[in-house]
DNA sequence: CACCATATTGAGATAATGTCTCAATAACAT
DNA sequence: ATGTTATTGAGACATTATCTCAATATGGTG
């Protein structure tokens, strides 16, 4: 959950003018229920152009207030709070995503990045399955 | 490497015809160095139609021939050899990918699965980082 | 407050990627 | 050879994303 008051601060990071456009995108984004695509936020507020949409989700990224999910086939995804490494477990029916906020695989991405010779610089780890949610209402309907 | 021979095998599998075209794209997709995009793969074989070579690549990605890599940012690129499970090493510079397959996150998979009631079916691990090719390069020059 | 320099906007062109239709064609069994 | 039918592919359409550039809004300054 992020710091409605955050707005501001948000809004200083990464630009120089804090203008009317980019904060209903902010709001709109810090507002979202789970996750969206580009497109959607576009659709949910058509009052602002779509090159701003998308550049304004572009800066969020770079500073890491929102992070970006890649779904086999769909396009990206973007959830609020990408701020600390965390990776995500992401349910194959419902779409529901949850963070996971330790890394346990640090030691493991740093094993095999020194037998090949890199030099890691970041990893993503993205578990697929289905919820718990999903799992009791099955047993409701069948 | 995939075994040439295995061409013959490829193509019953998931198609109950084994056509002129499919032969293209399976004997393309086979001698293919290195990861390589939807279109690109149409380019590379204009005398073939798009649409048989998006559904071919969807059929051998099903049968695991193939995996599909995302990688950020970009249309998802396509590698040979998806049959068993392994990751992805990404180099950030020169592209170059570099196959994981001892699959070192099952126990934290399973760990973070059952913490949050998933029943987990899959997972995507990928390390991005610099080669050592690219890490050796960067001294020559600099 | 008025004004300026310029960061930012947004309509719309363009591009890249992917899906779908359906008449024509090719593959395979007989 | 022939018939059945899986498959093809040109091209329309859809979705996602980027780019341009004249018009506009912002924040600083006098």
């Amino acid at each position: 959950m992020v710091d409605r008051n955050a707005l501001a601060t948000v809004l200083q990071m990464g630009f120089s003018r804090a203008t009317g456009p980019r904060k209903i995108v902010v709001e709109t984004v810090v507002a979202w229920e789970g996750h969206f695509s580009a497109e959607e936020l576009c659709r949910s507020i058509p009052q602002v152009g779509r090159a701003t949409v998308y550049r304004t989700l572009a800066s969020l990224q770079e500073e890491g207030v929102v992070c970006r999910l890649m779904i086999d086939g769909r396009a990206p995804r973007y959830l609020l709070g990408g701020t600390q490494h965390h990776h995500h477990m992401v349910c194959t029916q419902c779409g529901s995503v949850q963070d996971i906020a330790d890394c346990g695989v640090d030691d493991f991405v740093d094993t095999v990045a020194e037998r090949f010779g890199y030099e890691p610089d970041g990893h993503r780890l993205e578990i697929y399955g289905r919820c718990a949610s999903c799992i009791g209402g099955e047993r409701d309907s069948g």
